[in-house]
DNA sequence: GTACTTAACTAACCTAAATCATTTTAGATC
DNA sequence: GATCTAAAATGATTTAGGTTAGTTAAGTAC
């Protein structure tokens, strides 16, 4: 469908990615919270997995379906994206690989509150919440790493309110930035690149307000030197001004 | 130091708060994450943790601290803020007894994101992050409650970030009224009561609005006969108009 | 009781940002 | 390279809600 999203700097086919049974398990392996198993329980881990591909703009799971699986991403990003009831969308969280999403809830008796999207021709692991909480009950280091994620991604959000209770759209926006550029951005020559397919409309879905204002914001940081974008690229030039500004507003 | 802070409903009398043993082993049991643990192993636990009392507005850890305890409310209820540079405070939790808060992380090596303090006299059990973890290892059944608990808070925070980015300042306040009366709040035969001292400065915190902006709209829900309210308590009389401003805006 | 303190309320004003409408442009397609 | 189209940028207008400032009233101290 959306093979014409593409960066001008690097050019990825969109086409269905499965994963390969050696990428799989190298995954696993790498993720923060299998990093301290063995290889033989890593491999049993791996046969309870099944791994699903996707298209960018391809839909994993919709807000409102039954919650049952966790995902982890092998390849790939996703966005977790909330909507209300007048349709305006609002952008979670961006993951890439080796990040988990989903449902953790035992049994399948809830609900997803958030629709998960592929950004990128993606490789999607899924596991029954059941099996996985069976996983978590055997490995206590494992748990403990799981639980860690969660507390992060906890302190991440409630940042999160704290800018978006207290700030100017500005400073909403230069924060946007930063911590996509600390996420999902690349160094190069000329600073932090974050290729990521974002629209300004995502962005916009970010710091909690309009597309437009978003636009005008992101064109005055332009004009100051500080970013340089395309159709749907960014680079940061200039990260200490940015940094500057969500400090002092 | 706030002995004049009350509510015209209950008395409460703002001595420092400490815990009889039985009182203390009595909330352990009763905290949902030892639920499933035996009186013996409660009672080992049990040795591990400190008591502290607080009186009302009393700090209990502030901002920038070393973080490396873990504390849970025996008795009494601890308002969470975030400031930013300027000192806007932003409410982030209001937690009541059996709740936890403070740190989980790993050694003492990081600092607390939010300022706790006592909204009322209260009892706080504090132990060792280190020590927690010790019991979250040894007790899988534990530390998946606290897992649990971990995502329902996350999961809250991010409801509470769609919030702020999709709606208006009256939807914002009409929810934060909401999920103050369904954490808070006792039934009687007004409606809800929500006794606990909170400020139209915490109010205004929570929905990221200021003070004025609160009292004008709290006003115009007074003079629609959806609240009742005095210097520091809050009676919902009708909760239906209140929830369907919440899905309608 | 009276005086005092501080929270809560109200009003007038004003700015930041949303909304609506139009133009420009990046980059995909042929 | 020329054409086409959706995203991005910009401009004009409106408005929600912040700011400032002053008033009212609840609860405390005397």
């Amino acid at each position: 469908m959306s093979n014409r999203r593409r960066t001008p700097l690097k050019i990825v086919k969109n086409e269905v990615h499965s994963c390969t049974p050696i990428l799989r398990l190298n995954i696993l392996h790498n993720l923060p919270f299998f990093n301290n198993l063995t290889h033989q329980e890593v491999t049993e881990i791996n046969k309870i997995f099944n791994d699903i591909g996707y298209v960018s703009d391809e839909t994993i799971y919709r807000m409102g379906d039954r919650s049952t699986r966790l995902c982890v991403i092998a390849s790939g990003s996703v966005k977790l994206i909330r909507q209300n009831a007048d349709g305006k969308e609002v952008l979670m969280d961006i993951l890439k690989q080796g990040e988990f999403f989903g449902s953790l809830d035992p049994f399948g008796t809830t609900y997803y509150h958030e629709t998960a999207i592929a950004l990128q021709p993606s490789c999607i692991l899924k596991i029954d919440s059941e099996d996985f909480r069976t996983i978590l009950q055997k490995y206590p280091v494992v748990s403990m790493q799981v639980l860690d994620t969660t507390s992060k991604k906890l302190q991440e959000a409630q940042e999160r309110i704290k800018q978006l209770s207290a700030h100017s759209v500005e400073n909403r926006i230069a924060y946007t930035l930063l911590k996509l550029g600390q996420k999902l951005g690349e160094k190069n020559e000329n600073g932090i690149l974050i290729q990521i397919p974002l629209s300004r409309y995502d962005i916009a879905g970010m710091a909690g307000t309009t597309p437009e204002t978003t636009s005008r914001i992101i064109s005055k940081f332009k004009n100051s030197d500080i970013l340089k974008t395309g159709r749907k690229w960014t680079i940061i030039k200039n990260i200490a001004k940015l940094e500057k500004m969500v400090k002092i507003i």
